[in-house]
DNA sequence: CGAATAATTGAAAGCATTCAAAGTGGGTGG
DNA sequence: CCACCCACTTTGAATGCTTTCAATTATTCG
């Protein structure tokens, strides 16, 4: 049994580190200790090309991870929930930016320490190699939805991802929360603001979806939604 | 020292594995042995939803791995040149499929073996770490490339990477072999095979690159490719 | 309550696609 | 060796999906 942190031994668990008291722990002296930080929205974790001196595990809120073009279009690659990993990599340096959105607790890591540890630690670095490979798989999924899918149907695999995320046995009638504003949708997808407001609009007016609340959105009709995802056109649904 | 294959423990280098041959090897008794295999053009490695049962080293040839809609539309998520590993990852089964273009010899390892004898190896494990990371860092840019940028700039971009992963040192004149036809392309940029044809050709009549033999492509001009892939327009680049 | 930010909706424009057809090249078999 | 065939590439024209531009409404926050 490694002696580190419940955060670092249970990467991508939810419910991970939420009790993690480490730093001050005579256990850790000398060893991986992680503190506490809380972000504003807006406020950055770290920006694209600083130097990787930190590693974070989301506690509360959301964050978003993105790319930018010298002209200034924005694509997000990913948004970070609680329990969630950020900053992994043997790079020297960060290839994204990464972005609270709404208020965020982290928790905070030093990124040489922590790679010290894992580098001798197999059952760390295997849990790495998963962290990793999980989001290489998300990062595949998002490159078949923002090359070929159509706008809708990209609209309907986010709300499906976002469902499957929340750990909700899908076609459950939970209600889901989308943190993040239509500009960030945007930046996921592909798309503009406008048209991912059209899209939620045209959702809600053929019942796919229904509003709940602030950021909530019930997906009222899993099949269709998933048909959609799939490359189906389900009959001009610019109705 | 690890008692493994050359081709493990130098997973992404270029020149790794060639001299391999731990098949009926003594030392490797009981433990990790690589086979060879040789595909012809169109034939698969695995398809999305095998199960993980062998990882693969290209040792020479082309492979695309890609991921599919229903209705057939077919996203590229990267394609993969000697001295790469194909197949890694913790999962059952692979997330997509991969493909031999042309012909192309492989070392073959079984992914139970190497997964076993992985767990238990830093150093081996954090080659595999940074090999994921890699690939994930390759798939977020390919995110960007296909929702931020323009059709033009993703063409740029995609010369400028095949020229970089190449090894030539940006700037230079050397020939880049571009092994997959037009519509690889254009599934790996989230384009039509038209476009893709309309593109190289406007490159070529503008100076930017020029033919080389069959497959063969000299870029000219770098810094022009350079803004475009940046997201700058080149006066109506249409001409 | 007022300013600023975000969301919605409409109308027009554009970029890439789709549909269509001709051209090219390599491989095979007569 | 040449003709034929097939797959890929190229080019043209028209369509259309999404964007862009613009204006209004809603919401947040000081």
């Amino acid at each position: 049994m490694s002696a580190l942190p419940p955060c670092i031994l249970h990467i991508g668990s939810d419910t991970a580190c939420y009790g993690c008291e480490y730093l001050g722990d005579p256990r850790s002296a000398g060893r991986l200790s992680c503190t506490r930080r809380r972000l504003d929205g807006g406020q950055f974790l770290f920006m694209q090309g600083d130097a990787r001196s930190q590693i974070f595990v989301v506690k509360t809120g959301t964050v978003r991870l993105f790319k930018m073009l010298d002209t200034g279009k924005r694509q997000i690659i990913g948004f970070k929930f609680a329990g969630e990993f950020i900053g992994l990599g043997p790079d020297a340096k960060h290839g994204y930016s990464a972005q609270a959105i709404g208020e965020t607790e982290l928790r905070v890591l030093q990124a040489a320490v922590f790679d010290a540890v894992a580098a001798n630690d197999p059952q760390i670095l295997w849990k790495l190699y998963e962290a990793v490979a999980t989001d290489l798989a998300r990062a595949h999924e998002l490159a078949l939805t923002i090359g070929r899918r159509s706008a809708a149907g990209s609209m309907a695999a986010f709300l499906l991802e976002i469902e499957a995320h929340t750990g909700a046995h899908a076609g459950s009638t939970a209600t889901l929360s989308l943190p993040m504003r239509h500009a960030d949708i945007a930046d996921y997808l592909g798309l503009t603001h406008e048209t991912v407001s059209r899209l939620l609009a045209t959702f809600r007016r053929r019942g796919l979806i229904a509003a709940s609340g602030r950021n909530g959105i019930v997906l009222k009709h899993h099949a269709l939604l998933r048909a959609l995802a799939d490359g189906h056109p389900i009959g001009a649904l610019a109705g």
